[in-house]
RNA sequence: GCGGGCGUCGUAUAAUGGCUAAUAUGCCUGCCUUCCAAGCAAGCGAUGCGAGUUCGAUUCUCGCCGCCCGCACCA
């Protein structure tokens, strides 16, 4: 049998006819890169949340969890680098179209020049030295005045003016609230290093071309963790945390074959190691679903430098002081929503010739843990019991769904596309003797139980 | 941001310079139905936005917005 591969507008279609991803402010005609999630989306992204969250913290001895202000002070982002570094100044052939880096191009001539430099002083640099840089290309000598390109997106928070005076940035990486907050966390909490610190938090960048679904939006969530050790400690905590982290994707039922391990080629200058957990995406292939990284001190070291304030920590028994060293964790939650989608779509042939799609999500991520239906809508005594079954079920596990829609088979395949893991029937014997049929997403076979024991 | 392609109900497709824009599916209501998308009836629902040409534009032209592919970018 043959089977067909699926695509990424499989996944963009399901995801929006069955209320898992709605494309953002849809009714004005959609703002491109965002996404909103729908009932069942939300119910699948919550799901994946609170995995992380229990693998990270509650399971964990030496981890606590913090929820940092979307709004930080604007010498974070300076001093993190995003203001000078998070852009590229970039000009463009005006013959073919290439785009240059022009720090680096400048770089290659024996002029010296770096993305912190002010678009004035690019341009001059530029200006002086067009007759010794041509095109990659094409060849040709013919470029646009330098542009910088900076992902951070501006507010005007706080700022009455309208004279942006005082620039205010949304965060272009979730991580800076852990960071600003790790001597918070080390007076007031019974922590000491090494320990991690993690968050869920919003984080935007204004992408020059958001694409491919949730895999690069402009407004994203990040998952990450920061994990503080002594200096020159960071090996045997740096495996800990990649194994760690490989084992949750397999614990959330990804299939090995579509994770991989993928280490940096060019590392950021104080970085002392990288390593990424790419997924094999439909449509895509492998890329990035979450990063590993080991930061030494240039965090909490920049932050020092432009707080003023000693972030140093001070060992309880040694009374040495040092700037902890970081390994981090960040996980996209849009990428891993898709990741956790895409390998969950299932297409199967089934003995009359048809087909079902089927979302084999694992139960502890279904948006819908159990769906309830009488098995005829027009026998009250079936709709009543099965009112009663559905109260109860929703007591104990949350999203239960209650469906009457057309016939009993039409339920099933729905609740297939949505994911839902069982189907609960009420039938004329469950009146007699209190035993209902529960059918098996995966396996579609059915076995009486008794309600009591649901 | 550049080049190419494209934009019709929630989804997947059709058609048209002029009559009520069609089909399937979906959603919803009623009937029916004793376990895998059965059937009957009613309803909801679309030409992305704006301008121009025209007696008349969903159709032709332009701008904007958005999507797809390629390039570039991805600290």
């Amino acid at each position: 049998m043959e089977e067909k591969r699926t695509t990424l507008e499989d996944i963009v279609s399901l995801a929006k006819r069955r209320g898992f991803v709605y494309p953002g402010s849809d009714i004005y005609g959609w703002e491109s890169g965002l996404y909103d999630f729908g009932p069942n989306g939300v119910e699948l992204l919550n799901n994946i949340k609170k995995s992380w969250w229990k693998a990270n913290i509650y399971d964990r001895d030496d981890y606590v969890g913090i929820d940092s202000a979307i709004f930080k002070h604007p010498k974070v982002w300076e001093a993190s680098g995003h203001v000078g570094g998070f852009s590229d100044p970039l000009s463009e052939c005006k013959v073919c179209h290439t785009r240059i880096r022009v720090d680096k191009e400048l770089g290659a001539v024996g002029v010296t020049a770096d993305e912190k430099m002010s678009e004035e002083e690019l341009n001059r640099l530029f200006d002086e030295n067009r007759d010794k840089i041509k095109c990659p290309k094409c060849g040709n000598k013919d470029f646009s005045d330098v542009k910088p390109f900076n992902l951070l997106v501006k507010s005007n928070l706080g700022d009455f003016t309208g004279e942006d005076k005082r620039p205010v940035y949304l965060p272009g990486e979730a991580c800076q609230g852990i960071y600003l907050n790790f001597k918070n966390v080390v007076d007031t909490m019974p922590v000491k290093i090494p320990f991690g610190i993690a968050q869920i938090g919003k984080a935007f960048r204004n992408e020059i071309s958001p694409r491919n679904f949730l895999f690069r939006t402009r407004e994203l969530e990040q998952a990450d963790t920061q994990y503080f050790v002594r200096p020159n400690e960071n090996k045997e905590a740096y495996e800990r945390i990649k194994s760690d982290r490989w084992n949750w994707y397999l614990s959330l039922g990804i299939k090995e074959e579509n994770l991989r391990w993928k280490q940096h080629d060019n590392l950021v200058f104080y970085a002392s190691d990288a390593w990424d957990i790419e997924y094999n995406y439909p449509s895509l292939g492998f890329d990035e679903v979450e990063g590993v990284h080991d930061r030494t001190d240039y965090d909490l070291t920049q932050h020092m430098k432009f707080s003023g304030v000693d972030l140093r920590y001070t060992d309880p028994v040694t009374r040495e002081k040092y700037i902890p060293w970081i390994l981090e964790t960040s996980m996209g939650m849009g990428r891993i929503f898709l990741a956790v989608l895409s390998d969950a779509y299932t297409v199967e042939e089934l003995p009359n010739g048809e087909s079902r799609v089927v979302l084999k999500l694992s139960p502890e991520l279904a948006p819908v843990k159990y769906a309830v239906s009488p098995l005829l809508k027009n026998k009250p005594e079936l709709v009543e019991k099965a009112r009663e079954v559905y109260q109860i079920l929703k007591k104990k596990h949350g999203n239960v769904m209650w469906d009457d829609n057309g016939n009993i088979g039409k339920r099933y395949r729905r609740q297939d596309e949505i994911g839902t893991p069982y189907c609960v029937v009420i039938d004329f014997d469950t009146l007699e003797d209190g035993t209902v049929t529960i059918r098996d997403r995966d396996t579609t076979e059915q076995t009486r139980v008794a309600i009591s024991s649901l």
